[in-house]
Order: C-alpha cells, then structure tokens, then sequence
DNA sequence: CTTTTTTCTGCAAAAATATGCAGAAATATT
DNA sequence: AATATTTCTGCATATTTTTGCAGAAAAAAG
C-alpha cells in the first residue's frame, strides 16, 4: 500500500519531468527507480492518475498530467460561432507572417475578442487598435488556411 | 483542403462539447455529421490536434482538448519557466521575427513598459493591448535568446 | 491471532490506437 | 495545360493499451 503510493508519486515525478512517449517508457523509469510492476497495473496507475497521452510538438506523443482545464466541456456546441455575429470586418490582408484586419471604427477590440476566444491554433495573438488588428501567425501556416479559419468566426468575411 | 479543415474543426467541436471516450465513438460522431473518414485518419487528425486521452472522474476514458499548461516540465530550459513566476505573465512564442506575450487581462501594459524600458538590444520595439503583446525582435536574433534577455527584465523573474 | 473484506497485481487475451506503404487528391511550378 | 511536388487517406498490420479473472497482499473486524 504504502508502495503503491510511492509508485505513484514517482510516476507524477517522471512524467512531469521527462518526455516519454509509451507506458514500456514509463515502464522502464519506474524499474530504474527500483519499482516492480508490469506494463498491466502502469495502466491502471496512469488511470487513477488521470495522465493523457497527447501528440507533442516534435510529433511524437508524450505523457502528460491532468489538469482542470482539461475537462472542460462547453454546454452548446455551436455557440462561439453563434456568439460572433459582430458585423464591422472590412478586410484582411497578409504580409509575412502578420496579418492586418480592416474593421469599421470601434469594432476593432470586439472582433479581436471572439478571434482570441475561438482558440484557432494557427494564431500565436492579436492586438486590436481602434479600427485595426494585427494578428500574428505560426510560421509555416498558410494565409488561406488562416481566412478559412477566421471565416468561421467573423461574419462577411468571404 | 477544405475538407480537411472542416474535419479537424468539427472534431474539436465534437470534443469540447461531449464526453467520448474511443476513437470508434469519436468516428461516429463525426460521421454522423456527414464526413467520411476510417479510423486512422482520425487517429492522424487526434495527433495533429493533440487530442489525448485521459482517465475522466467517472472512471471512464475521455478524449480531451490541448491546452498550454500540459505540457509543461519541470525541467524546461529554464528561463521560461522563470518567467511564468512575472505576475501577470501567460505565456510567450514566436513565429518569426514577432514574440507574442499573453497575459492576464490588463498586465500587458505593464509588463510591456518593463521590456520597452530596459533596452535590450535585441528587441526592436513592443506594442501592448490588454492581454496581448507584440514583441519586433531583430533579424536574425535566436528566440530562446531573447527569452533569456527578458527574464533579466521584468521582476520577481528568478 | 484468526477470519473476513477490500485492495492490488500479474497473466493472457481483447480492444483500441498508431503507422508504413501506395495510390489519390490537391497545390504549386514551368 | 502539363508536370512536378506536396498533402491526404484507406488498407492492412504492428504496436500499444485496457480489462476480466484469479490469486496475493493488505487492511479491517472479531
């Protein structure tokens, strides 16, 4: 009992410091720790622990601990794009890896606000002036995908 | 790839409003929405979202959104991690020549003047919203470099 | 100190997930 | 438009993860 706990912590310890990709990994850390289990009761722990198994940035996958944010869920599925019926988009433009969206006078920080809300994974931030915004991008990710992305979530866009 | 795209965006949807735990329930779901696709497609796009999987309170397996702070280790190349302790302070990336901080809301100014008013000669200029700014980095100047310059900045760093 | 009950674990097999490969589809280039 | 290049996908399969079951270990009860 009191073993398991410890196992436990360790395996806390080693996910949250190392970045291991499978439970023969884990496995592996926790014998080398001088713990004695089998990859069966390390699923079991990984259970309780609540830890995830996601893809990292370098594509490969790692283990990671819980966290609250995780779990959340939002009750209507459709309601960021419901929420974003802010009229005002004039137009967008790139250069590079920044792009500049024209809005009417004042509608700017609005429509910045649902486009840092709607969690679009190829926008690094945005900063809203009074009838502009900046809008920075992950390297790499092209200008369509991004007007594609943004046409979901402010209106006239296309 | 329209298709593509509108997959990977219902599929966040999908799981930021249900609870489903495998990848065959996941499929349902998505193809109950009209799209056609096995398994190990989805398997690609789960990757690429960074979807994982994790042990959820009731003792089920559900599959849940990325989010900043599971990936952090303890062990990370130490200044960003410094930097988390900067009241305020979110988060920081790059993409090219432009570093983005997060904040919470209405740091950004603040801790923007810290940066502006510290000289580093590496940083351009800045521009700050409300939770947001924009940090101009010279050509050619590495990331982890200028995230090591602002740790010196900004208090209670270190 | 026994007996009973609960928790934990290994084994083996089932279930779920990831991926190499080759062709299809979409983009970019000339 | 034709060709070259990159991205996407299904199939089949390898790999990984989960779980039912039965016994071992630990905790609780008597």
């Amino acid at each position: 009992m009191k073993v398991k706990n410890n196992r436990l912590e360790a395996l806390r310890l080693i996910i949250s410091s190392q970045q291991l990709g499978s439970q023969d990994e884990l496995l592996n850390a926790l014998q080398k720790e001088g713990f004695k289990l089998t990859q069966a009761t390390l699923s079991r722990d990984l259970k309780q622990l609540k830890v995830a198994k996601a893809a990292s940035m370098s594509g490969n996958y790692v283990y990671v601990l819980p966290n609250e944010t995780m779990y959340k869920r939002v009750s209507t599925p459709n309601s960021i794009r419901d929420m974003m019926k802010v009229p005002g988009f004039v137009s967008i433009n790139f250069s590079g890896n920044i792009g500049v969206i024209k809005t009417r006078p004042g509608y700017a920080s609005s429509i910045a606000w649902n486009i840092d809300n709607s969690d679009i994974p190829e926008i690094i931030g945005t900063i809203a002036g009074d009838d502009t915004i900046f809008i920075v991008i992950k390297e790499g990710v092209k200008h369509q995908h991004v007007v594609e992305a943004l046409s979901d979530v402010v209106p006239n866009m296309k």
